[in-house]
DNA sequence: CGTTCTCATTGACAAACGTCAATGTAAAGG
DNA sequence: CCTTTACATTGACGTTTGTCAATGAGAACG
């Protein structure tokens, strides 16, 4: 297991982009009338973050600038399919991003998504 | 129905401290090492806000100053269990507070818990 | 090639969740 | 008192969620 190690570079970096699940985010919380299709995006991302894994996962990500999906089984104390739920959850909610590079899986945040959450409840 | 109009006022406002449920919020997201149980915390309080009809509810509580149970389940469409269900949920999170004045009980947002989770995101 | 490795997908299952009808509770107002 | 009113609790239900074993899909490497 290893996290954000040097290693041999891989061949052909190929960018995958992971399900940009298009939420239209994030219309302030206080600002009246919320529609009911504001409400499910809306709560599509605080679900994605209303799991302890995930948030640890979230957390683990966040602590490097990359982090590999095999390098998230051992911490989270969770199965192989499980964590690759939970990156997918996370990525569909926009919360991180995936780059597929030689077999690895290489996971990372997205600050401004994280920011436009927290604007939601900042007023 | 009637949302924080005027009306004849109540006798002895008793104030009820509804569940405070004393969750130790909140330590920046990005911050290394998160604990199962700070993560369990923090999930405590998105599960919360991953619900639409609770995000319309306190969207809707935050717009006014003080918002009576009885004028949520009209916009909300949904029994009056249910909203007493929400209105639990969103108290044992901290982002709401309930006084029973007279028969009605009156919630209102705490700003600061509003806050304190939108710390957590940005950084 | 065939093997190995990493991640995704599928299927199954128990637990948690959102919902409402029915019922309980306690204060208000005659 | 007795009735009304507003909210809470309970019980039941279908749905969603978190989890893993089993299997599939592709890249890497010899």
């Amino acid at each position: 297991m290893f996290v954000n190690s040097k290693m041999k570079q891989m061949s052909h970096p190929k960018s995958i982009a992971v399900d940009e699940n298009v939420v239209s985010c994030c219309s302030p919380l206080i600002g009246g009338e919320m529609s009911e299709v504001e409400a499910s995006d809306m709560a599509q991302i605080f679900g994605a973050l209303s799991d302890p894994a995930r948030l640890r996962m979230l957390s683990l990500i966040a602590s490097q600038e990359e982090v590999c999906s095999c390098a998230l089984e051992e911490p989270l104390a969770r199965s192989q399919p499980t964590i690759s739920h939970h990156t997918r959850i996370l990525a569909e909610a926009g919360l991180i991003t995936g780059e597929k590079r030689g077999r690895w899986m290489w996971w990372r945040v997205v600050p401004e998504r994280l920011k436009d959450v927290a604007r939601i409840l900042g007023e």
